[in-house]
DNA sequence: TGGAATGAGTGCGTATTACGCACAGTTTGT
DNA sequence: ACAAACTGTGCGTAATACGCACTCATTCCA
């Protein structure tokens, strides 16, 4: 048994197995000795410790241990009040600036534009203009392709049907095949570019934020201007955002595409 | 230290506090044996245990230990999957037949009807018909009047203005002052009764059932023939099914209001 | 109705194990 | 670049968690 050094405190573990199987059914001393491999009294004690926690409940019906609803629902409200997630984001909009040097910012989709929720300034003196609150067509943001380019096809198609293409610079796209193809070139890399196409000078890359069910309901990234956002900074800062929006979207319970 | 035959595990309890603190906010080994009073080993090994079970996760942000999000929220569905509380009813209902001798059954409240979703025969020859499906106006059943009797004001005043008064037996109420009255005395007693007011020579007793929320979504309660359910058993079932209908409630997550 | 059987809960002694100490390795900040 | 702080690990020991055996309660069957 000497195979692994104790890093794992072995009666804890025993007694996160014995929750788990609660969960899946209601159960004894007996029953649950039997699962676990141990002697009945080690497992009344164990379910003891759980009752005193209130992880489990005695069954008024049989006197079975049985999961306590109310606990593990109180954990999911416990989290699900925590998930404010403009706010959840903040640490890696500071991270996410530390690396690149410039603001980094959060934004939504609402209807056919975005609308930024949380942002962090650039730490030179010459940046990007806050955007905290600021609203821009979804096709001419870094952030709005994101978005955009990750949604299913139904809802992608529903909201291109309603955009109305005005160019901001000469190098905004304003014709429909076009953006398709630069959504698609977004899925491939999984980050989005804007390049001079809000601001002539200012260049933008963005990835998408997903929640616990997959969906995709935000992005981050970064805006700055172009003398320092080279492209190849971009593409280098890209990858990054990319990594990190996945860390932030499994910090709130995202599927972990990549290893899970 | 020896005030408690350890009939708690230290090592779990101390696990499942740390998880509990986790929850409230992220750790490390050297905040969690601040807090838990242990040394920081001691909390690295909890930590390294909650992290095998997958129950916390490390931040790729900052190396801390956060709650896992998922594993949660996997209780909570895993929950939410087995809440079909008609089902769940059922060994209640076996309990109270069992008790009562007399067909157990559960209703929900639809528009203003009563809908039988359970139902348990009787255990006599003579027995009331089987009423699995069956649809009843709210105010000829027990299980109706146990439901309307606990909503909320604003919601029972609704109904009771779309209710069609029309008598089944000479015995039926088909006032709204007087179905107040039986309403309110409902309340008091915890437990509703119907006294030949659906069919002459059959009586019921039911109390509301509550979810999680405390909202009432339904009522359990007994029919049989006015010969055995004399008004004596009526008021003797009728407190069993109050606390009967309560524990069921509690097992799937309601507050106890008498005890919580 | 009574007697056996099954299972919950508890005291006790011991062998296990979980703990604290001390050290190594790594990162952060100045 | 150096110091400080923290994470993660080996080790010895003292605490403790475990299994055994027992009591008590409840159920089942005759």
């Amino acid at each position: 048994m000497s195979e692994n050094q104790s890093t794992v405190i072995q009666s804890l573990s025993r007694g996160l197995t014995a929750l788990e199987l609660v969960l899946e059914q209601s159960a004894t001393p007996q029953s649950l000795a039997k699962e676990l491999g141990v002697d009945r009294s080690t497992a009344y004690r164990i379910l003891n410790t759980l009752l005193a926690h209130d992880f489990v409940l005695r069954d008024p019906l049989d006197d079975q241990y049985v999961i306590n609803v109310r606990k593990v629902f109180s954990f999911a409200h416990s989290i699900t009040g925590k998930l404010h997630f403009p706010t959840l984001a903040t640490p890696y909009l500071g991270k996410l600036r530390q690396k690149t040097g410039e603001a980094a910012s959060l934004a939504v989709l609402q209807d056919t534009d975005v609308v930024y929720v949380n942002h962090l300034p650039g730490e030179e003196a010459i940046t990007v203009a806050p955007m905290l609150g600021v609203r821009r067509p979804v096709y001419v943001s870094a952030v709005g392709k994101a978005i955009l380019a990750h949604l299913p096809e139904s809802e992608r198609s529903r909201l291109l049907s309603l955009v109305e293409w005005k160019p901001m610079t000469d190098k905004t796209i304003t014709d429909l095949d076009a953006f398709r193809g630069a959504l698609y070139a977004t899925r491939q890399r999984g980050y989005a570019i804007d390049d001079e196409e809000t601001f002539e000078g200012v260049r933008c890359v963005a990835a998408p934020v997903r929640n616990h069910r997959d969906e995709i309901i935000a992005a981050m990234g970064v805006s700055g201007p172009a003398t320092r956002l080279t492209l190849n900074r971009v593409h280098e800062y890209g990858a990054y955002i990319r990594r990190l929006s996945l860390d932030f979207s499994i910090s709130m319970g995202a599927p972990d595409a990549e290893h899970g």
